[in-house]
DNA sequence: CGGTCTCTTGACCTCTGTCAAGTAGAGTGG
DNA sequence: CCACTCTACTTGACAGAGGTCAAGAGACCG
């Protein structure tokens, strides 16, 4: 999980889902910010060249000084810290469509850890064209402090999640959050009730251990509200995890681009 | 705790330790974020009102929409969370100098509540008064953007925290975080030692209970890092504190406005 | 088809929670 | 200055959620 390797050139432009290059990420925006359609088309035609990593490939280290913007077009990626004594923290996970690393815009060294989790395509934008057009598009200014916004507010949920929910609401929360946040993007051709985490990832996401993951994962398929086969978890029934999770989806600010 | 109130208007203009106003404020983002002269005095010309309000008063509540940013000129604030089924988690601790709800600008409603911790004073500023300026001043724009970033990141340090310390180290941090943020803006006249918080305040920040967090204590107290005494903490011995919890600033930004 | 990674399960342990009773300051009123 | 009260703190006994350890079973891969 740990190597180190260099970022490795695509050998052919992808076709994301019958869209190209960064339209899913003017997507992702759309999705929480009112943007024109010249901004949109402004945003799309930033150059930006494509890298594919492997599951477990580090996008950018603790402590370092990025120069990059990596958007995710595929796959799923995730934040992490480890403490002092070597325990791990995901603290967060990204979907497609996400841009992962708009902080590096303002400031200067990274205080956590970007991993790929599975095979991943990025687009990778320069952070001073990124920049450059921030700082003529006002409303892309917006859309980019609404997005690190609404990352933070998630991130507080899972404060309370971990804080103060035991082994069961707390995986519950969890997996309604992730089917929302895919239902809410509608990827074509990816499975919103397909839960792409081991069971050891879950247990550093959500603080707890891998044996205690696997014992709770069984009481949610005892509920009926998962299913699991060959190391494989889908979501069957949004309904029972909500009610047993006490979800409610008020953090993810989905209303906000509406009036 | 949970009593509504009215914001109360001070009596008389409060000077605060020799500063008045907005200045305070300035400091704040100068501890992050180079501004020139020019754009401090603007944002200290802000126009504003003084707030004076006790312990437990409410200053936004999830699902509410604000018209006003303010700012925290004396006295502790915190942000917290209920879960569905009554559990409180505090999710942020505001110490004075500090911006209480730049979100706000950017986000239709709070996803969290925001409460007076100690008696507090407040400067409100009017949300379009803030935005008028934030358009006008691209580095005060900037400092927003890192003064929030700076939160995000004290944010995952305390999932981390609550994911993966025990409850001595996770005590040890929090105190330690306290301190250092305290002593770097050297606030006159206010002790960085003194730590105001109950224990039943620090078990819903720190994920365990009030009974929990007293035997913490004491066993802090037995290594000889705190002091207790009269319904008091202090801090007598920061460096015992960081080796028993792991703790490095880096997460905290400080070097952000160096190059 | 061996090697490796993930998952599964059981036995046992421990950290933290729960419950309950008692103590000590701070504030109030007389 | 002394009751009285309220709130926060303290302490002990006990319980339980989740961790630890260890062994084995299934998947996937070259």
């Amino acid at each position: 999980m740990n190597r180190r390797r260099p970022l490795m050139p695509l050998q052919d432009l992808p076709t994301i889902r019958g869209k190209t290059g960064l339209e899913l990420f003017v997507r992702k925006l759309l999705s929480h910010s009112l943007l024109s359609t010249e901004v949109q088309n402004a945003i799309a035609a930033l150059p930006y060249s494509l890298r594919r990593l492997e599951p477990g490939e580090y996008i950018l280290r603790e402590g370092e000084r990025a120069r990059i913007c990596p958007i995710l077009l595929s796959g799923y990626a995730f934040r992490h810290k480890i403490s002092d004594d070597g325990n791990r923290q995901i603290v967060a996970l990204k979907i497609p469509g996400e841009p992962l690393d708009f902080q590096s815009l303002y400031l200067k060294t990274a205080d956590h850890n970007l991993q790929a989790l599975t095979t991943v395509d990025l687009a990778i934008v320069a952070l001073a064209d990124l920049e450059n057009l921030v700082a003529m598009r006002p409303p892309l200014a917006r859309a980019v402090l609404v997005d690190i916004l609404i990352e933070a507010s998630i991130g507080r949920e899972w404060l309370l999640n971990l804080g103060r929910r035991n082994a069961l609401a707390r995986l519950a929360h969890f997996l309604c959050e992730l089917h929302v946040r895919l239902h809410q993007m509608a990827l074509p051709g990816l499975d919103e009730s397909d839960v792409p985490l081991t069971q050891e990832q879950l247990a550093d996401m959500l603080g707890l251990t891998p044996v205690h993951i696997n014992r709770t994962l069984r009481s949610l398929e005892d509920f009926g509200a998962i299913t699991r086969s060959a190391r494989r978890l889908r979501i069957t029934d949004p309904e029972q995890l909500r009610a047993i999770a006490g979800f409610s989806d008020l953090y993810l600010h989905r209303q906000n681009a509406m009036d």
